[in-house]
DNA sequence: CGGCATCCCTTGGGATACTG
DNA sequence: CAGTATCCCAAGGGATGCCG
């Protein structure tokens, strides 16, 4: 368990850069937060909608965010049950990284593909 | 060695974030393209930068930076020996998103900090 | 100084089966 | 459907020692 992304607020590196990419976590997480910004999604929504990542791996990530503060968690108790992810505030804080993220691959796929 | 990070021009993902987050690698990288934003440097000079990185870590990751083509290694026929790592136009084309995340680092500290 | 090569441990992560 | 529990493997990464 944990995964990562833990740290409490307190005790943040001095670097800004490591402070994001320490509550950012790792790989998983970043696309974790990519299908958030889409809005409210399962469970079962995120595995598929990531794609090659397995049940575990996904809930460890999962309440690595939610203990992060990035990812809220709501469960409701109806049968099947159903729990939805989406976004706290800080969580949906981080679009601007996410975008330059999103801005530099595209600009980047294209300069590898007409080449 | 490898730790990530290679994967050819070709066979790219078709989310662009998630591209970024391939040819990015790994937080180790993130942290060495932050360093050489700042200019050339030299192997001990990123390790003392860098903190708590091992030598044969520091050396496959900026082996896999530099099958990227994100970092260019440059060494000198010298005693003692010298080599000089600097940013490619690609690799310091990222900049945007190394911007994206010291400011959110910044602005997130602060919104803990004063809480 | 930069960097292989070893040895070895820890962790991420896949697969599967089972419960509420 | 969501999640936990095992089992197990591969990769990441630390520490040392040696070489050009």
């Amino acid at each position: 368990m944990s995964v990562y992304g833990e740290r409490s607020a307190e005790s943040l590196p001095k670097c800004p850069v490591e402070v994001t990419l320490t509550m950012i976590g790792n790989k998983w997480q970043v696309l974790i937060l990519r299908e958030l910004r889409e809005g409210t999604r399962r469970s079962s929504e995120l595995k598929r909608a990531i794609g090659g990542i397995s049940q575990k791996v996904l809930t460890s990530n999962l309440r690595a965010k939610e203990g992060n503060g990035l990812v809220h968690r709501a469960v409701f108790a109806e049968v099947p049950p159903r729990v939805e992810y989406s976004l706290t505030p800080v969580g949906a804080s981080l679009s601007p990284v996410l975008d330059a993220m999103s801005a530099w691959g595209e600009s980047y796929r294209a300069s590898v593909s007409h080449r």
